[in-house]
DNA sequence: GAGCACTGC
């Protein structure tokens, strides 16, 4: 293999069935770490959330949670805590997925045509390396079905293929194609993929298995990488980048054949580039497009591409046993330990990988665990057990630990968030705990919030968790519920598209003159949220009033940003700021979370951030991360360790700026800042100012003590506490909305109400706002400006 | 005065 031994990779020759880790929530109750399918009365209400119940063991002994006092309280009501596993069920969805088809060898030479031993690429004879992959190759299931693959891409346009995990779709079936339609007319073939690192590690091995360089026949590109040449026949892409890609050739003139692999995944890109090339194969009688995705949809994407035909492959796994609880559980935490604690004792040698919902779960469990079983002898580990955190925000040599060996004689004990579910594959695990949660974005259009809840997993998730087990040998994966609850999961994932802000999307369909209300979505989001979107554009200067795309507006849609942060930096070279706000930009887009607050280290972490504060913005203290950042690059990594600071996440902030003054550039602006001289105030103003001019729609006003209106939908809120301001303003631009246990604002910035004014005169007038608080602050700066929004609204909802 | 699942251009 030419991936190493102790990296993080998404892939590892073969494609991942996968549905890519987003979640919808769709659902209002919060969890509370219940048990799926908990009962629902009785014991409950008796209980306050921070009771814990205590578990005994089948050997009678007590496992006390953090009260010991109160588990006495209610001893009397101790549950029976040996979880009794029922055996897996053969009638199982899950069973499709795990199948193992059997394995047949063929004689004759692969996709190189039996031609012998010169590699037509390179004219030199194959390598060793070449036929001990070869045998490899064989192995896969998708091998005898190559025929079936040439011969119905060749008679079709669009061609849907199906495969479990296992069936070497991602490898083989762009390799397979490329053979004939790579050269075609001098067109390659583009094969996406949702994540960067995917991209990255199929291309590598797919050059590898066609005895080429990397870079040469087979490469990959994504932000801030071209691994492709003029000899490229196939390219490995991130889908967001295929799609950004259209904004310069709309027709994707440069591909004979686009494969989407991965669809089931429903990432937005995904999503768009299936409706713009569905239109492309109707434009263009040279292309064809080949569609992959996980078994569970595909007739819906068949009869979507016009009823194309479908190739099914099999996948190919280890047999993984799927085992669920007869009986609910009342707190899936306490019962995920000890179905940890009772696999170390009971079961044989194999690691462990758990899958919880973020960050301060893990902490808890993690700490729970080295208490209860670090010394404790389980079955083959006479040493007791090494329990180590996985989630994305880790630094990287913490993740890089998941991948090694534990200490001799320890089982490795793995509590992960669901990066461990796609992005991150550790081989080795033998038994999977899936308590069935996960944290989901959730959107609520009525006050249009998006705030982050715990909910049940659809079944593709679960099936994707539990096949986490099967990678390397037979596992076995203990599901926290019932079968029944299984049964009443939700198929798939509720698509990305249908619950986000599309903002940008509807720019960059404009730009392209699509008409986004009668766009072909494959999931049509909700008129509403389009015409949100138009408007929004409106009154950011993207669309004149009868939709059209404005140059301003063309200027923006260059930008990989949404449509708020690309007219901030459009307008501050004329406030000679742009390299500040270059950098502010970058930050809030590709570095949100850029500061690591350990549980146990929180004080130190926040004094920590304290020294880069700037008490009138939180957006300025972000500029001064990135500038402290930039002066210690050299030693970066010891400093972002004791500044508490994510330092991949500062790494991508430099590329983003990187990125994004070149785009400035290449638009004829100038990225040079002003010399202000030692103006402090003057240089703050200008930031605050460019600011304002991108992000209006996100302001309040403050209505009572330390308590704001925002001005578009009337939501009272706090700063968050993590904010550095500390200045009281009246009005304020916020980056972020979140509700938790109050509604809070997060990462804002001081600005002067007639900075707002000016930003959008049509935006802010008194008769836009419901609110009598946020009218009168607003009448207050307009005087009697009246000019109707709802006039505006009309003229909209004509153009389209 | 408190909590941030995960991607991507």
């Amino acid at each position: 293999m030419s991936n190493g031994n102790d990296r993080w990779s998404a892939l590892k020759g073969d494609s991942q069935g996968s549905d890519g880790g987003r979640r919808y929530g769709g659902y209002n109750k919060q969890y509370n770490r219940k048990g799926y399918g908990s009962r629902q009365s009785g014991l409950e209400g008796r209980y306050n959330s921070g009771d814990r119940y205590q578990l005994k063991t089948e050997d009678g002994e007590v496992l006390r949670g953090s009260q010991s006092s109160s588990d006495r309280r209610f001893s009397n009501r101790v549950i029976e805590t040996k979880p009794r596993w029922s055996r897996f069920n053969d009638s199982s969805k899950d069973r499709a997925a795990l199948g193992e088809e059997p394995l047949v060898l063929r004689k004759d030479l692969d996709v190189a045509d039996g031609k012998g031993e010169r590699n037509p690429h390179t004219g030199r004879n194959f390598s060793r390396n070449y036929y001990q992959l070869l045998e490899l190759r064989k192995k896969l299931p998708i091998y005898n079905h190559r025929d079936e693959v040439l011969k119905i891409v060749g008679e079709n346009k669009f061609v849907v293929l199906v495969g479990d995990t296992g069936s070497g779709k991602t490898t083989q079936v762009p390799q397979i194609l490329s053979m004939k339609y790579g050269k075609e007319n001098n067109k390659l073939i583009a094969c996406t993929q949702p994540r960067r690192i995917a991209a990255v590690t199929v291309a590598q091995r797919v050059a590898e298995e066609m005895d080429v360089r990397l870079g040469d026949e087979v490469g990959y590109s994504i932000r801030y990488e071209d691994e492709t040449s003029s000899r490229t026949i196939l390219k490995y892409c991130t889908d967001g980048l295929l799609l950004r890609e259209s904004v310069t050739d709309p027709l994707f003139s440069k591909y004979s054949m686009i494969i989407i692999d991965e669809a089931h995944e429903r990432t937005i890109s995904t999503d768009i580039l299936m409706g713009m090339l569905k239109q492309v194969v109707f434009e263009r009688e040279d292309f064809r497009l080949v569609v992959m995705s996980a078994t569970l949809d595909a007739e819906k994407l068949q009869k979507y591409f016009n009823n194309a035909p479908l190739i099914s492959i099999p996948g190919r796994m280890f047999p993984v046993d799927i085992k669920y609880l007869e009986e609910p559980v009342e707190d899936y935490l306490r019962a995920t330990i000890e179905a940890v604690s009772q696999i170390h004792r009971e079961e044989a040698a194999g690691d462990i990988l758990v899958f919880l919902n973020g960050e301060d779960e893990i902490s808890t469990a993690v700490k729970d665990l080295e208490e209860s079983l670090r010394n404790v002898p389980g079955e083959g580990h006479a040493s007791g057990v090494h329990v180590l955190p996985l989630f994305s925000s880790l630094p990287s040599n913490a993740i890089q630990k998941v991948f090694q060996d534990p200490p001799p004689n320890k089982r490795k004990i793995v509590l992960a968030t669901n990066v461990a579910e796609t992005s991150i594959t550790i081989d080795g695990i033998v038994y999977v705990v899936d308590p069935g949660f996960a944290k989901q974005k959730v959107y609520n259009p009525r006050n249009r919030v998006e705030s982050l809840q715990v909910a049940p997993v659809s079944a593709a998730s679960a099936v994707q968790r539990s096949g986490r087990a099967g990678r390397t040998r037979a596992g076995i994966t203990y599901r926290l519920y019932t079968e029944d609850a299984f049964e009443s999961l939700t198929a798939m994932t509720y698509p990305e598209i249908l619950r986000s802000n599309l903002n940008s999307v509807v720019l960059q369909l404009r730009t392209l003159s699509m008409n986004p209300v009668q766009f072909d979505f494959l999931d049509p989001p909700p008129p509403e949220t389009v015409m949100r979107a138009l408007e929004c554009l409106l009154y950011l200067g993207a669309l004149d009033q009868t939709g059209q795309v404005t140059k301003f507006g063309k200027a923006m849609s260059v930008f990989p940003l949404d449509p708020e942060l690309s007219r901030t930096l459009l307008a501050a070279p004329d406030l000679g700021v742009a390299q500040e706000v270059l950098a502010i930009v970058a930050m809030v887009s590709a570095a949100p979370n850029c500061f690591v607050r350990p549980l146990n280290k929180a004080r130190e972490a926040d004094q920590a951030k304290r020294r880069f504060e700037a008490e009138e913005s939180d957006h300025l203290t972000l500029l001064n991360v990135y500038t402290e950042y930039m002066i210690h690059n050299s030693s970066s990594q010891q400093w972002c360790w004791e500044n508490f600071l994510n330092e991949r996440a500062l790494q991508s902030a430099a590329k983003a700026k990187e990125q994004l003054e070149r785009l400035l550039e290449q638009q004829g602006y100038s990225t040079k800042s002003k010399r202000i001289g030692f103006d402090y105030y003057g240089q703050s103003i200008a930031i605050r100012k460019a600011i304002t001019q991108g992000n209006f729609m996100f302001s309040a006003v403050e209505c009572k003590r330390a308590t704001y209106l925002t001005t578009k939908d009337n939501v009272e809120v706090k700063l968050h506490p993590s904010s550095g301001v500390r200045t009281r303003p009246t009005w304020l631009i916020y980056n972020e909305l979140v509700i938790t246990t109050k509604a809070f604002i997060r990462t804002v910035t001081q600005v002067e109400g007639s900075w707002l004014l000016e930003s959008s005169p049509n935006y802010f007038t008194p008769d836009h706002f419901t609110n009598d608080v946020v009218s009168y602050e607003i009448a207050k700066l307009t005087g009697e400006r009246k000019k109707s929004r709802s006039a505006m609204n009309t003229n909209l909802r004509q153009a389209y």
